[in-house]
DNA sequence: AGACCACTTGCAAATGATTCGCAGATCTAC
DNA sequence: GTAGATCTGCGAATCATTTGCAAGTGGTCT
């Protein structure tokens, strides 16, 4: 009768942190998990730091969630239904640009074709330099 | 009279312990700050980590040696002159293959004319599924 | 060769991020 | 409602990397 959770219907209990977290992700987009915590903690200051680890990984288990780096460690976290996009990382100024996947689609293919490599490429970002910098190397 | 040493000429201190870390990169291929150590150690087993680590980021800054990511986390090391390429690392196995960087020419090309972003492929791994993994998938 | 001093090193402690152990709380299925 | 599996908070453990500091060393200039 009652519908089925989302979060019921993969198997998971529901409880209140879990759903705070999975709704913190998807409001923040990329975020790591320390701003997770940060956020679900302003409605309900109790949580702990390792619960929100433990879901984070066990969102990501059941697919809600997936990780990526767009740093030079650490994760961060996004929603699984968010769209798809490269992140331009400028190892000079720091900046995060998007790019659409559309952007790598022929390297994706031909790395498929080639070695049969089927390639995420947003798990990791994409490193360079931002066209200001470039422009500002030009000293 | 004396031909400069490399070290001395980026204007290094020359020291063995700079001398051993830079041959251990040499010799080891995107090793981690810990395998660079414990192979500097079985020739001179005093020398500390922390040495290591500071070396590195010394050599990493006068353009010796540069870092990249092939996991999930921390950094490896590997030598300047080094021919680049990518490593396709596989999420489900754990196993990194290479591939030319030629493999992303178009990539880097239409980022820059689009973005005038200047990629840098090999920072970052190109993370996905091998064909092994792939294959098995079909189960 | 000797002296000076800035740069390096080893060591121990600090840090920051993530994980773990466990006892008590809470979900769910019955 | 009860029972048992799962989950949470908390503190401690772990792991990687960084830092402070006192002692050691390399390079330069007599
Ligand atoms: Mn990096
Ligand atoms: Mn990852
Ligand atoms: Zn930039
Ligand atoms: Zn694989």
């Amino acid at each position: 009768m009652a519908q089925p959770h989302e979060l019921r219907e993969r198997g998971l209990r529901l409880t209140p942190q879990r759903e705070l977290v999975l709704a913190a992700v998807r409001e923040l987009d990329h975020a790591t998990p320390e701003e997770i915590a940060e956020k679900v903690r302003q409605t309900h200051p109790g949580i702990n730091l390792s619960t929100v680890y433990r879901n984070l990984e066990t969102l990501e288990n059941v697919g809600l969630v997936q990780h990526n780096h767009l740093g030079h460690g650490g994760a961060s976290y996004h929603a699984s239904e968010e769209v798809a996009h490269l992140h331009l990382v400028c190892g000079t100024c720091g900046s995060v640009g998007d790019a659409p996947i559309e952007a790598a689609l022929n390297f994706v293919n031909s790395l498929s074709e080639e070695y049969g490599f089927r390639t995420d490429v947003s798990h990791f970002a994409v490193y360079g330099t931002c066209a200001v910098c470039s422009q500002a190397e030009l000293s």
